[in-house]
DNA sequence: ATTAGTCATATTGTCGACAAAATAGGCCAT
DNA sequence: ATGGCCTATTTTGTCGACAATATGACTAAT
């Protein structure tokens, strides 16, 4: 066995990501049915380990099930990305304040380069910094906070019906710069261990993404 | 077809309410091991529905998987509960902000009635108050804040879990009249539509609740 | 005595078949 | 035509068997 324990993948931890990935990027479209002898066939897999990744996906929120009719895609909609963000200003303006109170030293200093990697990519005219840099630095202050709970919520929960809005109603990175000087602020509360500002700033600054889909969206 | 919309139950469901109610009562003991073959012949159905039932009480937090070895019913931990308490204020004190927000005026009067009868109840010197009567009220402002998510988080994920850390660490109906006052509190702030105000007693509703067990514990 | 290796057993993962329920289409009555 | 009922087909729910993996006991070498 190897020095960092490997979790052994199975065939349905394969069918559930690829299902998953597939629904998110909208391969699969939103509000369409899951067939589960379709998507046997079509992945090569038994209906058994299907209904395991639907089962897996449902627990996501990313399909629905009701019994004895079958599984559909999540509908993507204004008021259900709305309800999202409120979870979201909650769930990670608290994030914020654990991230305050239990990140190390070393954690917080590795936090503020990866801060400084994406100023860098940001003055070179990248707009790359949006996609990955802005899920990177909310998901390094979620495992921050040491909470299994809201890490798990968080990242296999409502990460991925995120990023499925994003895809899909095409609101890649706007937003940039202002965002950026946020994202600073948030770690300077953090370096100074000030935990009611760290999480009211994360939350002010949900807030902020909110409105500004909002307003792009009606 | 009734008026009111009927889901149809299946066998799974029944198992995963049996197995759920047997963990979340510690029938079935915190840590221990989970036979899919042992529960099958127990509960007299097929591996595949026992198998679904154990999957969706690992979406409920209430046991952990690992592939190719099994399923163990969580562990009750001092620093799990905190960890649940901090999600749990941080949730709650949403749905609160969201209650004052989204409730109706009959909604709100309702609740007003249900701190009546509890008031009453408490004043002819029943404890009976903390079990049902804490979590009608926990759960009414949760659906009144009418986010599906939120709703689901605390409904369908951490309120077993809670529960269960109740019954088996034993810790019924303290705070009962301090408690009560708190909820009136809220209820006021709820009715005046002060969402900041509702938000904030929730949250040192829940943050009070906490210190208090972790004061009986240590 | 301890450790590594091997083999037998038990448990989980996967599969195909059958049962139950829902959907679709046609048929009949009005 | 329209609406309700019945049947045929499809889809989901459940089951038992087989394959793959982990667990535990036993042996042997150091």
């Amino acid at each position: 066995m190897n020095a960092f324990t490997e979790k052994a993948i199975t065939g349905a931890d394969k069918t559930f990501f690829q299902l998953r990935s597939d629904i998110v990027e909208g391969e699969i479209k939103a509000g369409s049915k899951l067939s589960e002898m379709e998507l046997s066939t079509k992945y090569g897999v038994s209906r058994a380990v299907v209904r395991e990744a639907i089962n897996r996906l449902e627990s996501c929120h990313l399909v629905e099930r009701k019994p004895n009719i079958g599984a559909r895609v999540v509908a993507l909609t204004l008021e259900g990305l709305v309800q999202l963000y409120q979870v979201r200003e909650s769930l990670e303006g608290m994030a914020a304040r654990l991230a305050a109170k239990n990140m190390t030293d070393a954690e917080i200093e590795d936090l503020k380069g990866l801060l400084n990697t994406h100023f860098q990519e940001v003055k070179g005219g990248k707009t790359y910094y949006q996609e990955a840099g802005d899920v990177d630095f909310h998901y390094r202050i979620i495992v921050g906070s040491k909470n299994d709970h809201l890490i798990s919520m968080l990242v296999n929960g409502l990460y991925h019906l995120i990023r499925m809005y994003r895809v899909q109603l095409g609101m890649a990175g706007p937003r940039v710069s202002t965002a950026f000087d946020e994202h600073k602020n948030i770690v300077q509360a953090i370096s100074n261990r000030d935990e009611e500002l760290a999480e009211m700033l994360m939350r002010r600054h949900i807030l902020y993404s909110k409105q500004n889909i909002e307003a792009r969206l009606r």
